[in-house]
DNA sequence: TTGATTGCAAAGCGTTTGCAATGAG
DNA sequence: CTCATTGCAAACGCTTTGCAATCAA
């Protein structure tokens, strides 16, 4: 287990003025572990399981400052609460199930070029994009057949 | 003024059993002649102006039961307030200033295929896109640039 | 010493909920 | 009558903040 991503982290945090505290440090390395998509709450509870003195706000302080530097990376859905990630180099994209929310990477090589053919239709500076995707995966689509045929037999008594 | 948005808003809401009342009326209607993507502060503060007596929880009730109908669609981004407009029959995406948060609509034809190619690479469900791109809008790039020479002239004293 | 950082507890604030009153079919 | 709907006020829960203590350079 290596932490290429912590460490450099902490150049951008000294180059910035900040230090790579033993919170911050705890933060980053649930983050990098958890090799995906996790929430506050996950990342709260996995923090103080290795540290119970790691208060609550010092996570949200945490979390906004890594964002802001764009070490992780937050992406929000309506009605969900945030997720974080490493920041990648490159922007990645999300395709969410519906049902159970499970979120998987979209190949992004299926945008093309769209990232410079928006760039030459609009002019806007340091451009990003975000691709959400959102649909039924197939277990959840069969289960939903499921309910809505025993549902059908319900309503027929 | 016409609304035919409303007119079939109330349709959709009787073949499910809602009724379509004043004060839904009115919450369609500040959506619709928003005309883009408007806010629940906002939408609030012109209902409330049309009716000071319809309830914030109404507003709250309202705007989630229509979002569940699909009559009108929520967007969101990180650190933002959830953004409402009128539901559209294709899928529409987004182009978003970084520092002003003004919010434009983009040119689908640029997407090309990208939906079918998703639907080819992933077998889910009922897939709809999102597209969120964010940069900074040229008006305020120029004033960020400016901000940062008189930064640079401050620290030169 | 200086300024960043943290923990704690309190405050803040957007959102949800329980409930009695109202209203439409 | 019956059931959806609403307004009000209270409750809720996530997030932020003020402040004194702590820590690193």
């Amino acid at each position: 287990m290596t932490y290429h991503h912590v460490d450099s982290s902490n150049d951008v945090l000294h180059k910035r003025g900040y230090r790579l505290t033993p919170q911050r440090y705890l933060v980053l390395s649930v983050i990098q572990e958890a090799n995906g998509h996790i929430r506050l709450e996950q990342i709260a509870e996995r923090v103080q399981t290795l540290n119970p003195r790691v208060s609550l706000s010092t996570i949200y302080r945490t979390l906004e400052l890594l964002s802001e530097l764009d070490l992780i990376q937050e992406n929000h859905l309506p009605g969900e609460p945030s997720h974080y990630e490493m920041a990648q180099g490159k922007s990645h994209h999300h395709l969410v199930c519906k049902k159970c929310k499970t979120m998987i990477h979209l190949d992004d090589a299926l945008l093309g070029d769209l990232h410079e053919r928006l760039q030459g239709q609009y002019h806007y500076h340091t451009l990003s994009l975000g691709l959400l995707a959102a649909g039924y995966c197939d277990a959840c689509w069969q289960q939903m057949q499921l309910e809505a045929l025993q549902l059908q037999e319900t309503d027929e008594l």
